[in-house]
DNA sequence: CTGTTAGCGCATTCAT
DNA sequence: ATGAATGCGCTAACAG
């Protein structure tokens, strides 16, 4: 680390008036060669243009972004980087590669404060300044006094205020306690997710509806609080595969769930899928990595994150957009269910 | 949410400003109070508290940071959002957690402009104001002259100036060729990565010397440049394999490449691995997903973005680090490789 | 064509 | 204990 004296820009970054400086002209100036501005002669502008990658200058988006309004670029927040986010991270990242916006990913939950405003918290900080708009994904308050154009994924309740993107929870719930009940099970047990958020609070519905339909009450005691999360999983599942009445098959609310669960009957020393069968919902790539692979029910992640890109740059673009999108989701069969044990069908 | 009469924030977002002004205080004050900072009498601070809470008021992370110099923001730059990137960002955000920083990712290569130098300019716009730190994936140019911490992992060239995080591509490389001569093959093809990474220059290293190590010269005709893509790699491995005397294994640089190799040998009517054994590298998620499940050699990705976020962290902090960090790699046996065909054994 | 003057939202002296 | 003034790096109006 040398220490620079003098107007030595070799320590702290090179800013827009070492440029000014060094070319003999003022501020402005550079500014507008920077933008392409008119009204500075083509010599100028040269002479300029040449200080500028000599000095390896680059705006700071920061000072930028203060002043102007536009920055050409979208944000993404996420509450943490696992992997539901960062597929949609992947999906995003195609849908924008060639639009001329550049993508700024924030997690907001990382410094494990567990308050549920991250969402509008990493908004409010990045919002008006830094990012002209907003993807954001499974917020859990409402976004609405926004300055930006804002796309949810997976939000707290449905289509509410602003644009959203999601996959058809309940329908794939159902999807997924069918196949369980075609393979012969009836004590199906229930890990929901994160009670904040709409998707879990279909996937449940989907869970009793299904359940209803094959004439099965459910048993409130096989529903149980995963929190979408893999170690919260694995305790109540610990609790309810020793119970004596154990469920022949759990349906997680997602993939995370699902291996808290697997995790938890490998424990009790139960054989998946002989003892006990187990589906998940999400299909992110880790799921088909467990042992045994895991049945799931898949929801096209990377499209929901080129979905809400679309529809983001519509709003960018100023032009109406439809407010709501829901895609399709599909049942991934692998080998973490099957028929129910002889034993206990009764 | 009510809207609050008297100073409308409900266009724009709430700057510092209006907070002050509806708890009838200056804004230095404000300021005072958001940064804990003494000197404000306990009565005005609750009051002023209390009106940052009714409007929600957040401070805006870009004037924040054009102002002091610690954000507490470490920066992620990355070309784009794939695979590889995301293995690490989860790695990073998991041993991020609760270290009080939070995490920004930067894709700085989604515009389109193949200009390799992505990184420097992504760290100029963002260092010296945004972040307080970076972590650069695969920088293929030095990034000499910043102003913050960096570390970077698979850079261009192995340690030089700054500090590095990779794992052992050489040994790595090495096991998965001795894997395929374990296996009889002979004539073993390598589409490599990209040349301007230090990663590809030494997994093609470790394959010509586990060759030569078996007495086997080099088939020049049989390595070819996939540039670390599935879609370059599928159209080299084409005409790769569309020879008469065709390899009948391929190591890939990377898992992209590999799963472009598999692409090609499905179009020429080429099974894996009866009739062709493939090699990747990396073993992200979606390795144990392709038809068949890939053979590859394991970086331990996520624990490569945890010691990165270590180091920095350290630096950031002031201490020293040692300046480079090498983590060893595993061969992952699935499916996509076996013996020999007796056909072409010769 | 160019430079001067403002001010974006905030934090920091330094007065009061 | 509080507030007026200043400047971070940059761009938008203007004036020369």
């Amino acid at each position: 680390m040398e220490t620079a004296f003098g107007s030595q820009p070799s320590v702290g970054r090179v800013t827009i008036a070492d440029v000014a400086r060094a070319a003999g002209v003022s501020i402005p100036t550079v500014s507008k060669v920077i933008n392409n501005r008119d009204g500075v002669a083509a010599a100028t502008m040269l002479r300029v243009q040449q200080v500028v990658d000599e000095l390896g200058y680059e705006t700071s988006l920061v000072a930028r972004s203060l002043r102007s309004s536009r920055t050409g670029v979208v944000g993404i927040l996420v509450p943490e980087f696992e992997p539901f986010s960062t597929e949609l991270l992947r999906g995003i990242s195609r849908a924008a590669s060639g639009t001329g916006y550049e993508l700024l990913a924030y997690a907001g939950l990382v410094t494990g404060a567990d308050q549920p405003g991250w969402e509008r918290r990493s908004l409010s900080r990045l919002s008006g300044t830094l990012i002209d708009g907003a993807i954001v994904v499974t917020p859990t308050t409402a976004l609405s006094s926004s300055s930006i154009p804002v796309v949810a994924i997976d939000p707290h309740t449905g289509p509410e205020g602003h644009a959203t993107v999601d996959a058809d929870n309940e329908g794939g719930a159902r999807s997924a306690v069918e196949h369980l009940l075609a393979l012969g099970h009836t004590r199906i047990a229930h890990v929901h997710g994160r009670a904040d958020l709409a998707s879990a609070q279909l996937r449940e519905a989907g869970y009793r509806q299904a359940l209803r339909d094959a004439g099965i009450t459910v048993d409130e005691r096989l529903v149980r609080a995963g929190g979408y999360q893999e170690d919260q999983s694995a305790e109540v599942a610990r609790t309810l595969l020793a119970e004596p009445d154990r469920p022949t098959a759990v349906f997680a609310a997602n993939d995370s769930s699902a291996v808290g669960v697997l995790r938890a009957a490998a424990e009790l020393g139960l054989r998946v899928p002989e003892d006990l069968s187990v589906v998940g919902f999400d299909d992110v790539p880790q799921a088909s990595m467990t042992t045994p692979p895991l049945t799931t029910v898949a929801q096209p992640l990377t499209e929901l994150g080129g979905r809400a890109v679309a529809m983001l740059l519509t709003m960018l673009r100023g032009e109406p957009t439809s407010a709501h999108v829901r895609l399709a989701t599909t049942l991934r069969v692998r080998q973490s269910t099957a028929v129910v044990p002889t034993d206990t069908r009764r």
